[in-house]
DNA sequence: ATAAAAAAGGACAACTTTGTCTTTAATTAA
DNA sequence: TTAATTAAAGACAAAGTTGTCCTTTTTTAT
């Protein structure tokens, strides 16, 4: 049963505001405190995390004793959109909530219209929601990761 | 990769707006002419009009010659939402964007907030379209199964 | 009655996603 | 330079989803 993201994208979402939150180049987070922090199975996250240092360096990763995770501020202005696309989930954002491979606004789908606004909606939220926005707000300590 | 329903919860409900739209209890359709229809993997589709069918009975079937599948009038006024619930998908709409079990109004996950009108948006589409309104949609030409 | 047609039901194969473990490579500290 | 620490990489196991096929049951028409 489904919804939205995968776990392998939960768990990614959850894991770079942690370690946006908590880590820094002087204080990296290893792979255990992590997986804590955020409630998920170290060894896939263990996987995850190297999707989102490989390609596009979201986060940057150091091996060796006081080796571990941490994201370089310039990467804050990066959205959930991004890790999405990281992901692979990017396109989703884009397809027929009813999963017509030919939907479109001259062949839509009966669902189409109603789910318009709020396929709009929905990318606004992913664009919008910067790394550094949402570590403010977990500062401001309204929010969860558990 | 995902979004919103599984495959199987898709071709529900593809196959439950044609039913409607092209069957009667007078001329029931078959398997292969639905499948044809929504384009959809017939042996796969069979199991899932057999949930349809199976405790609800949104959908009617009938064995043997001139067999096939229709769907009551009463049945028109049910809406996505219930064959989402027949499907095991209902709950889906309740469910933490992140996937956090603990999310709540007390204890948010740091997308909650923004993704609340959302929610309440898809709660709103899947409970407004009822069958018959998809069905009426269909008739007026504009909309498309495959 | 019999044969044919259709769905029901069960078994199972293929694929994907999730999760675990082991080995290797890199880095640091002593 | 050696030992310890940590991520990287690869293999693989478990579970779930999707898809296929075969047999049985029900119903209709002849």
């Amino acid at each position: 049963m489904f919804f939205m993201f995968s776990k392998a994208t939960e768990y990614a979402i959850r894991a770079v505001i942690f370690i946006a939150q908590k880590g820094s180049e002087e204080h990296k987070l290893a792979l255990p405190e992590i997986a804590e922090a955020i409630q998920s199975p170290p060894f896939f996250t263990a996987k995850i995390l190297q999707k989102l240092t490989n390609g596009s360096q979201l986060i940057q990763s150091v091996r060796g004793p006081n080796g571990g995770f941490y994201i370089r501020p310039e990467k804050l202005t990066w959205t959930i959109r991004e890790i999405l696309n990281i992901m692979g989930e990017g396109e989703m954002l884009d397809k027929c909530v009813l999963g017509l491979k030919l939907c479109s606004e001259i062949n839509p789908c009966p669902l189409h219209e109603v789910y318009k606004p709020i396929k709009t909606q929905l990318n606004a939220m992913f664009e919008n929601k910067s790394i550094g926005l949402l570590v403010k707000e977990m500062e401001a300590g309204k929010f969860s990761l558990i």
